[in-house]
DNA sequence: TTATTAATTAAAAATTATTCTTAATTAAAA
DNA sequence: TTTTAATTAAGAATAATTTTTAATTAATAA
Protein backbone atom coordinates (compact mmCIF):
# COMPACT_ATOMS: atom_id res chain seq x y z
CA UNK A 1 0.00 0.00 0.00
CA UNK A 2 2.03 2.94 -1.38
CA UNK A 3 -0.80 5.74 -2.27
CA UNK A 4 -4.08 5.94 -1.88
CA UNK A 5 -4.36 6.03 -5.82
CA UNK A 6 -3.08 3.54 -6.40
CA UNK A 7 -4.80 1.17 -3.81
CA UNK A 8 -8.45 2.87 -5.13
CA UNK A 9 -6.91 1.76 -9.02
CA UNK A 10 -6.31 -1.79 -7.88
CA UNK A 11 -9.68 -2.31 -6.26
CA UNK A 12 -11.96 -0.81 -9.16
CA UNK A 13 -9.96 -2.90 -11.34
CA UNK A 14 -11.00 -5.52 -9.19
CA UNK A 15 -14.52 -4.53 -9.49
CA UNK A 16 -14.83 -3.92 -5.64
CA UNK A 17 -16.85 -0.89 -4.30
CA UNK A 18 -15.31 1.87 -3.13
CA UNK A 19 -17.36 2.76 0.10
CA UNK A 20 -16.85 5.48 2.24
CA UNK A 21 -15.99 2.96 5.12
CA UNK A 22 -13.65 0.86 2.77
CA UNK A 23 -12.20 4.07 2.13
CA UNK A 24 -11.90 5.06 5.74
CA UNK A 25 -9.83 1.83 6.58
CA UNK A 26 -7.42 2.66 3.73
CA UNK A 27 -6.67 6.17 5.03
CA UNK A 28 -6.30 5.15 8.33
CA UNK A 29 -3.94 2.01 7.00
CA UNK A 30 -1.55 4.31 4.32
CA UNK A 31 1.50 5.22 5.83
CA UNK A 32 0.75 3.40 9.18
CA UNK A 33 3.66 1.80 10.61
CA UNK A 34 1.62 0.91 14.01
CA UNK A 35 1.15 -2.49 13.04
CA UNK A 36 -2.87 -2.11 13.63
CA UNK A 37 -4.78 -5.13 15.06
CA UNK A 38 -8.48 -5.55 13.86
CA UNK A 39 -9.69 -3.80 16.99
CA UNK A 40 -7.50 -1.06 16.83
CA UNK A 41 -8.42 0.28 13.29
CA UNK A 42 -11.87 -0.41 14.61
CA UNK A 43 -12.27 1.82 17.39
CA UNK A 44 -10.09 4.56 14.82
CA UNK A 45 -13.04 3.96 12.13
CA UNK A 46 -15.57 4.03 14.86
CA UNK A 47 -14.54 7.80 15.44
CA UNK A 48 -15.86 9.06 12.07
CA UNK A 49 -18.26 6.28 11.63
CA UNK A 50 -19.94 5.00 14.62
CA UNK A 51 -22.00 2.79 13.24
CA UNK A 52 -18.97 0.69 11.80
CA UNK A 53 -18.93 -3.16 12.19
CA UNK A 54 -16.07 -5.82 12.75
CA UNK A 55 -17.50 -7.32 9.47
CA UNK A 56 -16.87 -4.39 7.45
CA UNK A 57 -13.50 -4.37 8.85
CA UNK A 58 -12.64 -7.68 8.73
CA UNK A 59 -14.20 -8.07 4.94
CA UNK A 60 -11.80 -4.99 3.65
CA UNK A 61 -8.80 -6.77 5.22
CA UNK A 62 -9.57 -9.64 3.63
CA UNK A 63 -9.89 -7.64 0.40
CA UNK A 64 -6.85 -5.88 0.67
CA UNK A 65 -4.88 -9.11 1.82
CA UNK A 66 -6.09 -10.94 -1.18
CA UNK A 67 -4.78 -7.91 -3.53
CA UNK A 68 -1.19 -8.08 -2.00
CA UNK A 69 -1.62 -4.10 -0.30
CA UNK A 70 -1.64 -5.56 3.34
CA UNK A 71 0.42 -8.02 5.31
CA UNK A 72 -0.71 -10.28 8.58
CA UNK A 73 1.53 -10.50 10.91
CA UNK A 74 1.07 -13.15 13.52
CA UNK A 75 3.83 -11.94 15.95
CA UNK A 76 1.60 -11.99 18.92
CA UNK A 77 0.26 -15.05 19.66
CA UNK A 78 -3.74 -15.37 18.53
CA UNK A 79 -3.79 -11.79 17.10
CA UNK A 80 -3.25 -10.80 14.00
CA UNK A 81 -1.51 -7.44 12.75
CA UNK A 82 -1.86 -5.91 9.71
CA UNK A 83 1.50 -3.71 8.02
CA UNK A 84 0.66 -1.91 4.67
CA UNK A 85 4.74 -1.95 4.21
CA UNK A 86 4.10 -4.80 1.61
CA UNK A 87 7.80 -4.48 1.38
CA UNK A 88 9.87 -7.47 2.15
CA UNK A 89 10.87 -6.77 5.44
CA UNK A 90 10.90 -8.35 9.37
CA UNK A 91 9.49 -7.53 12.63
CA UNK A 92 10.51 -7.24 16.30
CA UNK A 93 8.13 -7.38 18.92
CA UNK A 94 9.44 -5.34 22.01
CA UNK A 95 8.29 -7.45 25.34
CA UNK A 96 8.42 -4.18 27.32
CA UNK A 97 6.24 -1.74 25.45
CA UNK A 98 4.71 -4.58 23.02
CA UNK A 99 5.11 -2.17 20.10
CA UNK A 100 6.01 -3.90 16.63
CA UNK A 101 9.03 -2.49 14.84
CA UNK A 102 10.19 -2.84 11.35
CA UNK A 103 13.00 -4.60 10.69
CA UNK A 104 14.64 -3.42 7.53
CA UNK A 105 17.97 -4.98 7.56
CA UNK A 106 18.87 -7.89 5.47
CA UNK A 107 19.22 -11.28 6.65
CA UNK A 108 21.54 -13.13 4.19
CA UNK A 109 19.10 -15.62 3.01
CA UNK A 110 17.54 -15.27 -0.60
CA UNK A 111 17.44 -19.18 -1.65
CA UNK A 112 14.24 -19.76 -3.45
CA UNK A 113 14.26 -23.51 -2.01
CA UNK A 114 15.58 -24.77 1.64
CA UNK A 115 15.59 -28.63 2.20
CA UNK A 116 14.57 -29.27 -0.89
CA UNK A 117 10.77 -27.39 0.31
CA UNK A 118 10.20 -24.67 -1.83
CA UNK A 119 9.57 -21.65 -0.58
CA UNK A 120 7.11 -18.93 -1.35
CA UNK A 121 7.54 -16.85 1.61
CA UNK A 122 9.03 -16.28 5.36
CA UNK A 123 8.78 -14.16 8.12
CA UNK A 124 11.26 -13.61 10.81
CA UNK A 125 9.92 -12.40 14.11
CA UNK A 126 12.18 -10.89 16.11
CA UNK A 127 11.26 -10.89 20.46
CA UNK A 128 13.34 -8.67 23.20
CA UNK A 129 13.77 -4.93 23.82
CA UNK A 130 13.64 -2.25 21.85
CA UNK A 131 16.60 0.50 22.32
CA UNK A 132 13.95 3.01 23.78
CA UNK A 133 12.83 0.72 26.45
CA UNK A 134 16.66 -0.12 27.19
CA UNK A 135 17.50 3.11 27.51
CA UNK A 136 14.90 3.98 29.70
CA UNK A 137 15.76 0.77 32.01
CA UNK A 138 18.98 2.40 32.03
CA UNK B 1 12.17 -32.46 25.96
CA UNK B 2 15.08 -34.56 25.58
CA UNK B 3 13.79 -38.08 27.41
CA UNK B 4 11.07 -38.74 30.06
CA UNK B 5 13.47 -39.21 33.19
CA UNK B 6 14.96 -35.60 32.58
CA UNK B 7 11.48 -34.00 32.45
CA UNK B 8 10.01 -36.01 35.57
CA UNK B 9 13.15 -34.87 37.21
CA UNK B 10 12.47 -31.39 36.14
CA UNK B 11 8.95 -31.46 37.17
CA UNK B 12 9.60 -32.83 40.51
CA UNK B 13 12.45 -30.01 41.39
CA UNK B 14 9.53 -27.49 40.58
CA UNK B 15 7.44 -29.19 42.87
CA UNK B 16 4.66 -29.89 40.33
CA UNK B 17 2.89 -33.31 40.75
CA UNK B 18 3.31 -36.26 38.84
CA UNK B 19 0.06 -37.11 37.58
CA UNK B 20 -1.04 -39.88 35.23
CA UNK B 21 -2.88 -37.31 32.60
CA UNK B 22 0.45 -35.08 32.75
CA UNK B 23 2.95 -38.21 31.95
CA UNK B 24 0.30 -39.25 29.06
CA UNK B 25 0.55 -35.92 27.81
CA UNK B 26 4.83 -35.86 28.20
CA UNK B 27 4.75 -39.51 26.26
CA UNK B 28 2.96 -37.81 23.29
CA UNK B 29 5.39 -35.37 23.31
CA UNK B 30 8.64 -36.72 23.63
CA UNK B 31 9.85 -37.14 20.21
CA UNK B 32 6.80 -35.75 18.55
CA UNK B 33 7.86 -34.52 15.24
CA UNK B 34 4.29 -33.66 14.40
CA UNK B 35 3.99 -30.05 15.84
CA UNK B 36 0.52 -30.92 17.26
CA UNK B 37 -1.89 -28.24 18.16
CA UNK B 38 -3.41 -28.37 22.01
CA UNK B 39 -6.29 -30.30 20.01
CA UNK B 40 -4.47 -33.16 18.17
CA UNK B 41 -2.53 -33.58 22.07
CA UNK B 42 -6.24 -33.81 23.33
CA UNK B 43 -7.86 -36.08 20.59
CA UNK B 44 -4.51 -38.61 21.42
CA UNK B 45 -5.19 -38.13 25.24
CA UNK B 46 -8.99 -39.10 24.88
CA UNK B 47 -8.03 -42.36 23.70
CA UNK B 48 -6.70 -43.16 27.19
CA UNK B 49 -8.06 -40.88 29.27
CA UNK B 50 -11.41 -40.33 27.92
CA UNK B 51 -12.42 -37.86 31.03
CA UNK B 52 -9.18 -35.46 30.11
CA UNK B 53 -10.12 -32.12 29.78
CA UNK B 54 -8.98 -29.09 28.00
CA UNK B 55 -7.47 -27.23 31.12
CA UNK B 56 -5.75 -30.13 31.85
CA UNK B 57 -4.07 -30.32 28.72
CA UNK B 58 -3.94 -26.29 28.40
CA UNK B 59 -2.26 -26.70 31.65
CA UNK B 60 0.75 -28.85 31.54
CA UNK B 61 1.56 -27.13 28.32
CA UNK B 62 1.85 -24.30 30.06
CA UNK B 63 4.21 -25.66 32.84
CA UNK B 64 6.33 -27.52 30.02
CA UNK B 65 6.94 -24.10 28.22
CA UNK B 66 7.61 -22.12 31.68
CA UNK B 67 10.00 -24.61 32.36
CA UNK B 68 11.56 -24.51 28.87
CA UNK B 69 10.87 -27.72 27.70
CA UNK B 70 8.56 -26.80 25.12
CA UNK B 71 8.06 -24.13 22.19
CA UNK B 72 5.19 -22.55 21.25
CA UNK B 73 4.67 -21.81 17.35
CA UNK B 74 2.63 -19.26 15.82
CA UNK B 75 2.93 -20.37 12.11
CA UNK B 76 -0.41 -20.85 11.45
CA UNK B 77 -2.94 -17.98 12.07
CA UNK B 78 -5.17 -17.98 15.39
CA UNK B 79 -3.86 -21.23 16.64
CA UNK B 80 -0.26 -22.56 18.91
CA UNK B 81 1.37 -25.29 17.70
CA UNK B 82 3.72 -27.18 20.20
CA UNK B 83 7.45 -28.30 19.56
CA UNK B 84 8.87 -30.67 22.01
CA UNK B 85 12.11 -30.13 20.27
CA UNK B 86 14.02 -27.06 22.30
CA UNK B 87 17.20 -27.03 20.41
CA UNK B 88 17.70 -23.44 18.15
CA UNK B 89 15.96 -24.66 15.21
CA UNK B 90 13.12 -23.11 11.87
CA UNK B 91 10.13 -23.90 10.53
CA UNK B 92 8.56 -25.05 7.62
CA UNK B 93 4.55 -25.16 6.56
CA UNK B 94 3.45 -26.77 4.27
CA UNK B 95 0.47 -24.85 2.02
CA UNK B 96 -0.62 -28.02 0.29
CA UNK B 97 -0.21 -30.50 2.95
CA UNK B 98 -0.58 -28.04 6.00
CA UNK B 99 1.91 -30.17 7.24
CA UNK B 100 4.77 -27.80 9.48
CA UNK B 101 8.28 -29.26 9.22
CA UNK B 102 11.59 -28.96 10.95
CA UNK B 103 14.54 -27.28 9.27
CA UNK B 104 17.44 -27.25 10.94
CA UNK B 105 19.50 -25.78 8.04
CA UNK B 106 21.56 -22.83 9.62
CA UNK B 107 20.42 -19.54 8.50
CA UNK B 108 23.36 -16.58 8.98
CA UNK B 109 21.93 -14.70 11.71
CA UNK B 110 24.19 -14.53 15.03
CA UNK B 111 24.08 -10.93 16.37
CA UNK B 112 22.43 -9.93 20.18
CA UNK B 113 20.96 -6.85 18.59
CA UNK B 114 19.27 -5.57 15.97
CA UNK B 115 19.43 -1.90 15.20
CA UNK B 116 20.44 -1.66 18.64
CA UNK B 117 17.01 -3.35 19.92
CA UNK B 118 18.04 -6.34 22.41
CA UNK B 119 16.88 -9.97 20.55
CA UNK B 120 16.07 -12.40 23.13
CA UNK B 121 14.52 -14.82 20.76
CA UNK B 122 13.60 -15.36 17.06
CA UNK B 123 11.55 -17.29 15.08
CA UNK B 124 11.62 -17.81 11.22
CA UNK B 125 8.83 -19.54 9.67
CA UNK B 126 8.91 -20.63 6.01
CA UNK B 127 5.64 -20.88 3.75
CA UNK B 128 5.73 -22.95 0.79
CA UNK B 129 5.53 -26.19 -0.97
CA UNK B 130 7.17 -29.06 0.92
CA UNK B 131 9.51 -31.79 -1.25
CA UNK B 132 6.58 -34.63 -0.94
CA UNK B 133 4.04 -32.12 -2.49
CA UNK B 134 6.22 -31.00 -5.28
CA UNK B 135 6.77 -34.82 -6.26
CA UNK B 136 2.88 -35.04 -5.66
CA UNK B 137 2.50 -32.89 -8.45
CA UNK B 138 4.61 -33.42 -10.87
C1' DT C 1 -31.74 11.70 -13.84
C1' DT C 2 -33.87 7.77 -12.35
C1' DA C 3 -34.34 2.86 -11.93
C1' DT C 4 -32.10 -1.38 -11.45
C1' DT C 5 -29.18 -4.72 -9.43
C1' DA C 6 -25.58 -6.71 -7.34
C1' DA C 7 -22.31 -5.70 -3.79
C1' DT C 8 -21.87 -4.08 0.74
C1' DT C 9 -23.33 -2.87 5.13
C1' DA C 10 -24.57 -3.35 10.30
C1' DA C 11 -26.10 -6.33 13.68
C1' DA C 12 -26.07 -10.26 15.85
C1' DA C 13 -25.27 -15.06 16.14
C1' DA C 14 -21.82 -18.63 15.48
C1' DT C 15 -17.33 -20.45 15.66
C1' DT C 16 -12.77 -21.43 17.33
C1' DA C 17 -9.09 -21.41 20.48
C1' DT C 18 -7.88 -20.54 24.88
C1' DT C 19 -8.42 -19.20 29.77
C1' DC C 20 -10.81 -19.06 34.05
C1' DT C 21 -13.74 -20.74 37.92
C1' DT C 22 -15.23 -24.06 41.04
C1' DA C 23 -16.09 -27.99 43.61
C1' DA C 24 -14.43 -32.62 43.89
C1' DT C 25 -10.51 -35.56 43.73
C1' DT C 26 -5.92 -37.15 44.44
C1' DA C 27 -0.75 -37.18 44.96
C1' DA C 28 2.61 -36.54 48.18
C1' DA C 29 4.08 -34.96 52.76
C1' DA C 30 3.50 -35.28 57.68
C1' DT D 1 -3.27 -43.11 57.94
C1' DT D 2 -4.39 -38.32 57.88
C1' DT D 3 -3.74 -33.95 56.13
C1' DT D 4 -3.28 -30.45 52.76
C1' DA D 5 -2.25 -28.30 48.86
C1' DA D 6 -2.14 -29.12 44.03
C1' DT D 7 -4.67 -30.89 40.32
C1' DT D 8 -8.57 -32.45 38.02
C1' DA D 9 -12.99 -32.30 35.00
C1' DA D 10 -16.69 -29.66 33.65
C1' DG D 11 -18.38 -25.99 32.02
C1' DA D 12 -18.67 -20.99 31.82
C1' DA D 13 -16.18 -17.00 30.18
C1' DT D 14 -13.36 -14.53 27.05
C1' DA D 15 -11.34 -12.90 22.83
C1' DA D 16 -10.72 -12.81 18.02
C1' DT D 17 -12.65 -13.77 13.89
C1' DT D 18 -16.20 -15.49 10.65
C1' DT D 19 -20.78 -16.19 9.06
C1' DT D 20 -25.60 -15.09 8.28
C1' DT D 21 -29.18 -12.13 6.96
C1' DA D 22 -32.04 -8.45 5.86
C1' DA D 23 -31.59 -3.67 4.75
C1' DT D 24 -28.94 -0.28 2.40
C1' DT D 25 -26.18 1.79 -1.12
C1' DA D 26 -22.75 2.40 -4.98
C1' DA D 27 -22.30 2.00 -9.66
C1' DT D 28 -24.33 0.84 -14.06
C1' DA D 29 -27.79 1.09 -17.53
C1' DA D 30 -32.03 2.97 -19.17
Amino acid sequence: MKDKNTVIERLKKANFKLTPQRMAIIETLIGNKTHPSADAIYDKIKKKFPMISYSTIYNTLRILIDLGELRELSIKENKINYDPNTEPHHHFLCEKCNRIIDIFQEINFKSEHINTHKIRNYEIYFYGICSDCLKRIK
